[in-house]
DNA sequence: CCCCCCCC
């Protein structure tokens, strides 16, 4: 039997705070909240002498539900629950059903325990409940903060002092919750939590008028939140708050995270009100520090535009500051690109922007330099641009740091380099590194369709070294227009004359033209793909010219041009596009360069592969 | 309440 702590609803209700009272589940009522999309399950209370119908239950316990523990006649033990007054007048109070052990199970209209054969599992405090511990903010718990790595500067250890005021496990005057614990329908919260990112101060200005505010990153060993100081809180937190250091936060306001911008695992963000505590605190908690997944330049080859990324290299060159326009609003910007090399054989290109690009120093050498949280670009190859997320440090004493360094300072530096920025530009801007010229993306054939190339709204290009398996001779060649920059198919009028419908007239002459169709092959796939003229030409190694003249003498050297360039190698640069031809919609892949192989880039470049292969294994 | 991260 339960018994139900009778009247704890009422005191509950009147602001006294009541000390893990029974309570009985007699109605529940899913309910998605518009504002954020998110499932709340609304219940109905029961102390044994009241009914409180207004009861939420925190999402964080919403798996409960789901996994059928907590049903209408669950009998609870709420260990935490806030009352949040929404209104006076009429009174209106919601219970949010924090942290509870499930007791057990009495059908409301019984009033007696039901027999079922798994009641038993509810004597026990469920696994999931025990999962809430998470809701404590000191136990290490996901295995993702697990790995955080404990680099900048101080140890926390060393650092530590008793606090001020706040009887343990409480800031301000509420107990310390985990972040990942965090909503919008609990305000009695305080958290200890690290700062891992800072932004910079940025203005603005819009309709409502100008403002300026600042982002930080917070991490406890529940999670991590977003948290967002505009205008007053701007001026109030800004220097107070710095990377790497632990704070206690109470009072601010919980909102629904916008995750198109907002990265972090959270549902919600925090943004300071004037009510806002925050103090700093330097207790050893073991809370995790920024945590880095760092990339191989390298593998920038295999990151989409608008990824963020993390990579740590030396600063091979840096660009001086220059100024451009921007399209959106024509503001004048300055901007500062540094090469960026590793020990991976690459370079990329990194952008700084505004006050940072000023900032830098240049007269530093050859610095190691961290970023985490850059966003990658793909003009004329991969880059780099640094976001107001983006944190920069350089020459960070972490191993990675050191083991670039020696890689660059033993002969790194003087390395044949492949820059992965400039691909399209004979000229590298400012790297003086080797350059490749005009490949970049290299794939292998498989990788067309494994990827979708070409499946998208834009056509995709890349490179690829592959055999000419068969080029196909019927339909190759066609007569065109030999207007200056017509290339149209003409129509012999057996009179002499050829028409081109494009120009409307009739010419004595026509020129030959070339589109060819090949039978490309590497190791792991084949392909059909067109070349037009140029390509074809260096194909078949013979003019167009020269060709038409075969086909027309009915030469038998004809045949012989278009089996000679089987099992011929070349790099292509291919472009891969949905095209819709006679109702039927496939990807059409044409040639935009053919090219003879460099050998010793191609043997580079299958290193570097090879390399790259063996260590994600 | 921002949410731009730009240009070739």
């Amino acid at each position: 039997m339960f018994q139900l702590s009778k009247g704890s609803l009422k005191k509950i209700l009147d602001g006294t705070n009541v000390t893990d009272p029974i309570l009985q589940i007699l109605q529940m009522k899913n309910i998605q909240n518009n504002m954020d999309g998110m499932t709340r399950y609304k219940v109905s209370l029961f102390d044994g002498e009241t009914q409180h119908t207004f009861g939420i239950l925190a999402t964080q316990q919403n798996h409960l539900v789901e996994s059928n523990q907590l049903k209408i006649g669950s009998i609870i033990k709420l260990e935490e629950y806030a009352a949040n007054v929404l209104s006076k007048d009429p009174p209106k109070v919601v219970i949010i059903l924090l942290n509870f052990e499930i007791l057990g199970h009495m059908d409301p209209n019984q009033k007696q325990p039901t027999n079922q054969a798994n009641e038993s599992n509810f004597n026990e405090p469920s696994k999931h409940l025990q999962n809430n511990e998470n809701i404590e903010p000191n136990k290490p718990k996901q295995p993702q903060q697990e790995k955080a790595k404990n680099f900048f500067n101080k140890k926390d250890a060393e650092v530590e002092k008793p606090s001020s005021n706040n009887p343990p496990g409480t800031f301000n005057g509420f107990k310390i919750f985990g972040i990942s614990s965090l909503n919008p329908y609990q305000n009695k919260w305080s958290i200890k939590a690290r700062v891992t990112n800072k932004s910079a101060i940025r203005t603005y200005s819009n309709a409502r008028g100008e403002g300026k505010l600042f982002n930080i990153e917070l991490i406890d060993n529940t999670g991590e939140i977003r948290a967002n100081g505009f205008n007053e809180q701007c001026d109030k937190f800004y220097e107070m708050l710095q990377i790497d250091r632990v704070y206690h936060i109470s009072k601010a306001t919980l909102k629904t995270a916008n995750k198109q911008y907002c990265k972090l695992d959270n549902d919600y963000e925090m943004t300071f009100n004037n009510e806002t505590q925050i103090e700093p605190c330097d207790e050893a908690d073991n809370l995790p520090h920024m945590s880095l997944n760092l990339v191989k330049l390298s593998d920038l080859t295999n990151r989409a535009a608008n990824d963020f990324v993390d990579v740590i290299g030396v600063v091979k060159s840096v660009g001086d500051v220059t100024t451009i326009v921007t399209k959106a609003t024509n503001r004048e910007l300055k901007k500062r690109e540094l090469s960026i090399v590793d020990n991976s054989g690459c370079a990329v290109t990194a952008t700084l922007w505004g006050k940072q690009a000023e900032d830098y120093d240049a007269a530093d050498g050859n610095p190691v330099i961290l970023l985490k949280g850059a966003k990658v670009g793909d003009y004329n190859g991969k880059n780099l641009s640094v976001a107001s997320t983006t944190v920069i440090q350089i020459n960070p004493d972490i191993p990675e740091a050191h083991t670039v360094r020696g890689w660059f300072d033993q002969g790194g530096c003087d390395s044949e380099i492949q820059d992965l920025s400039n691909q399209n530009t004979m000229t590298s801007s400012n790297s003086g590194s080797a350059n490749i010229g005009g490949h970049s993306n290299w794939k292998f054939l498989d990788q067309l369709k494994d990827e979708k190339l070409g499946m998208g709204d834009k056509a995709d290009y890349f490179s690829t070294k592959a055999y000419v398996l068969y080029a196909k001779k019927d339909n190759s060649m066609y007569m065109a227009c030999p207007g200056e920059n017509c290339n149209k198919k003409v129509v012999d009028q057996n009179d002499g004359t050829y028409r081109c419908e494009k120009c409307s007239r009739n010419y004595p002459n026509f020129k030959w033209r070339m589109i060819l169709n090949l039978n490309l092959a590497d190791f792991a796939d084949s392909n059909w793909a067109t070349c037009f003229q140029e390509t074809a030409e260096t194909i078949l190694d013979i003019r167009t010219d020269e060709l038409g003249e075969l086909k027309s003498s009915n030469s038998p050297r004809f045949d012989e041009i278009f089996t000679e360039c089987a099992f011929k190698e070349f790099n292509f640069k291919l472009r891969a596009k949905m095209e819709t031809y006679n109702d039927e919609r496939r990807v059409k892949v044409s040639a935009v360069t053919v090219e003879p192989i460099d050998y010793v880039q191609s043997g580079r470049r299958m290193l570097q592969k090879i390399k790259q292969f063996a260590e994600n294994q």
